[in-house]
DNA sequence: CGCACTTTAATACACAACGTAAGAAAGTGG
DNA sequence: CCACTTTCTTACGTTGTGTATTAAAGTGCG
């Protein structure tokens, strides 16, 4: 590994140690010494700095090779916390995590729906107070909140995503200023595809040298980037739009104007589309009658593909061969060496996407003579852009390498 | 801009101030202090070393502002040279330039065509020491050699790319070590799309904080993407593969295996292709003789199209309108707001290629509401490549701010 | 059980690079 | 020509790292 490290501030040089340490799990400070490129009279120092902090613990010691043995240190998940929400439109999610990513306390509501965006932002900032006052967190250990909702930076602050059965449109409105008049702690919103990675990286410890990407769907499909352990956020942080990249120039139209979009193609929507389009599978999944919503007409197709229904099967596969083209594309771009995928979207047929877009990445990539792609499914669960969202508070309180604070 | 260097090591500094003095033409201390986040001491130190090693120098004074009136601060172009050679089927380019990245010497010789790459690299080696000999520079002031070329890092080190008029293939060859053997300087290998890339920031003088990305076109197509003033790598080395993006699911098998491949719908290949299918027009252009070479077929098509052929014009729109559809999901993905063609394949008719991308992008992006996404002709004509390369050892060579050296 | 040896951790001091503050230098403009 | 402004430099203090040395804590063999 050997980074080198020389001349940075203490705050780099904290940050850069404690990433060692939380994506390590456990480590002597020789290790570290190894690891970092400092000398251990620098790590003597640094590490003191952390105990002092209570920002990690010595946990025992390490086998013995002779000599005196080392002192094992750990990350210490209890010092302190961050609270992650979810917004999206069937449900809203809350956590509170531990600094290893690991959940402490969880409440669900319900989402915005066709909420006006201030209803909305007005509930949701009382159902945050109460989940912080009911939270047995001694509060100066909690060190901010953050929000992960399916928007986009725009003028005017961020925008919500507002999914309507049959229409989409973005909705500008301020939720950070909104929440930051009540909450009284540091508040960072990002889309979902971000914080799933930023999740994925914190919790599933992913080493800072790792380029990953996570792609998460819900309603649609985004992209969050992982590379040199820090957010990839573009010029103007709207990274990860992967849902309208071309896939059949001669396709389906898009609602965003272009033609034969992913979105279009493999999103639920377009999923339960071609569902309904067969008359006698809409009836036999109720698809017939009073349209619920789409994001839980899909999760009864998946769910039913997932435990062998032939016909949903052949749905979910054509979704998940769309998605494999797309991500074909992506590896080819970036050179990526691992892909998540997350969020609600795969929580029921998750392992026929990982099958197929694995068989096809490891058959066509350019790349796959250097290096496996490996493509796995997020072991964070559906709460994972939540938990990606606190861990996005983790990340930019704890380990400010560089930019990440935006 | 306000960058905080507090604590960086000396080099880092200098070749952080050295970068800001670069990208900006002609600049005052007091400017570099504003820009850097230094303060004017640290600024005085890091000039003076900055112009005791010659590197820049001071070239008269600023405007009256009611006191003493500024020393102007600049790149001393010919500080330093550097060799930069773009290795190609049809030919091979060198080139020298100084630090600006102005040529200074240019030659041209025959491609490695269907050479065995030993034969064609101990060639190069021969002729490139010609050049050094040749070139009236300062031995002291080649800080390096560049290589530009169509492969890719493998096991056993980079890949020359060969192309056949109908197949192509990889071959291993380790072109570095090679050179290496005669060349008494540091030499950089590296793909020619990347290349292109630091080619423009260098010599276009593209300020570190723009992140954009160079479309280089020759027999193929490659992406080479700058972020953050660095050189954007991936997990191997191999970045930017965007040939074998999936644009049509339902289009031709393409060499790779794939299915609907940019490069197979709008390769130079792809549209001298088109061109043979109509008879009359293949006749008019001399196609159905003895093949001469795609690529110079397909130059002879675009140079049509460029004066205005109907026939030619809409070949060249169907190709570019493909290149458009790509670039459109890859500024969708990173957020790009500049992309840059460059490369033989659009010397002839770039316009079109750029009137086509310019549109597509504006029109259907999702970050047109942000910032528009400038497309544009590269400035450095058809020697891009070389010239890139060339920038790419002064590149790693003055501005080393992290990991630029691999 | 004790003592030589090994490995880990901490301390003391030197060096590098930046910031602060003070002042010298160079020019402006009434 | 002289008070004033702006630029640039120099001297010194702070921070953080490396080197070298020492202290501490075990191991394992006789």
């Amino acid at each position: 590994m050997a980074k080198i490290l020389k001349g940075a501030t203490a705050q780099e040089t904290h940050s850069a140690i404690l990433d060692l340490i939380r994506s390590s799990g456990t480590v002597t400070r020789v290790d570290l010494a190894e690891r970092s490129g400092l000398t251990g009279a620098s790590i003597s120092r640094v590490v003191k700095q952390l105990l002092a902090d209570g920002l990690i613990i010595e946990t025992g010691l390490g086998d013995p090779t002779g000599g005196k043995r080392a002192t094992l240190l750990q990350f210490n998940p209890r010092a302190r916390h961050a609270v992650g929400i979810s917004i999206d439109t069937p449900s809203t999610t809350y956590v509170i995590t531990d600094m290893s990513g690991r959940v402490i306390e969880q409440v669900s509501s319900r989402g915005i729906g066709r909420d006006a965006p201030a209803t909305a932002v007005k509930r949701i900032t009382a159902e945050l107070e109460d989940l912080i006052v009911k939270a047995d967190v001694e509060p100066s250990s909690l060190i901010g909140v953050g929000v992960a909702l399916a928007g986009r930076q725009g003028g005017g602050g961020l925008r919500l995503l507002r999914t309507d059965p049959e229409k989409y449109a973005w909705e500008p409105f301020a939720v950070r200023d909104t929440l930051m008049e009540t909450i009284d702690h540091p508040i960072v919103v990002e889309n979902d595809s971000t914080c799933a990675a930023i999740g994925e990286f914190w919790a599933g410890r992913i080493p800072s040298a790792n380029d990953f990407a996570t792609v998460y769907m819900a309603a649609g499909f985004g992209l969050g980037l992982v590379t040199n352990g820090d957010v990839y956020r573009g010029s103007s942080s709207n990274v990860g739009e992967i849902g309208h990249m071309v896939l059949d120039v001669n396709g389906p139209e898009c609602w965003c104007g272009g033609i034969g979009c992913l979105e279009s193609l493999a999103a639920p929507a377009a999923v339960v589309k071609r569902a309904e389009q067969d008359p006698s599978l809409a009836t036999a999944l109720g698809l017939r009658g009073r349209r619920t919503s789409v994001r839980s007409d899909f999760a009864k197709i998946a769910r039913l593909a997932a435990a062998g229904d032939p016909r949903c099967t052949e749905l979910i596969e054509e979704s998940a061969t769309y998605l494999a083209k797309a991500l074909l594309s992506i590896t080819n771009l970036l050179d990526l060496d691992q892909i998540i995928l997350a969020g609600p979207g795969f929580s029921e047929a998750g392992d026929i996407y990982v099958r197929i877009t694995t068989t096809e990445i490891n058959r066509l990539s350019f790349v796959r003579a250097m290096h496996p792609t490996r493509v796995e499914q997020s072991k964070l669960g559906p709460s994972a852009a939540a938990l990606g969202a606190a861990s996005l508070v983790l990340h930019s309180q704890l380990t400010p390498h560089q930019k990440s604070g935006r």
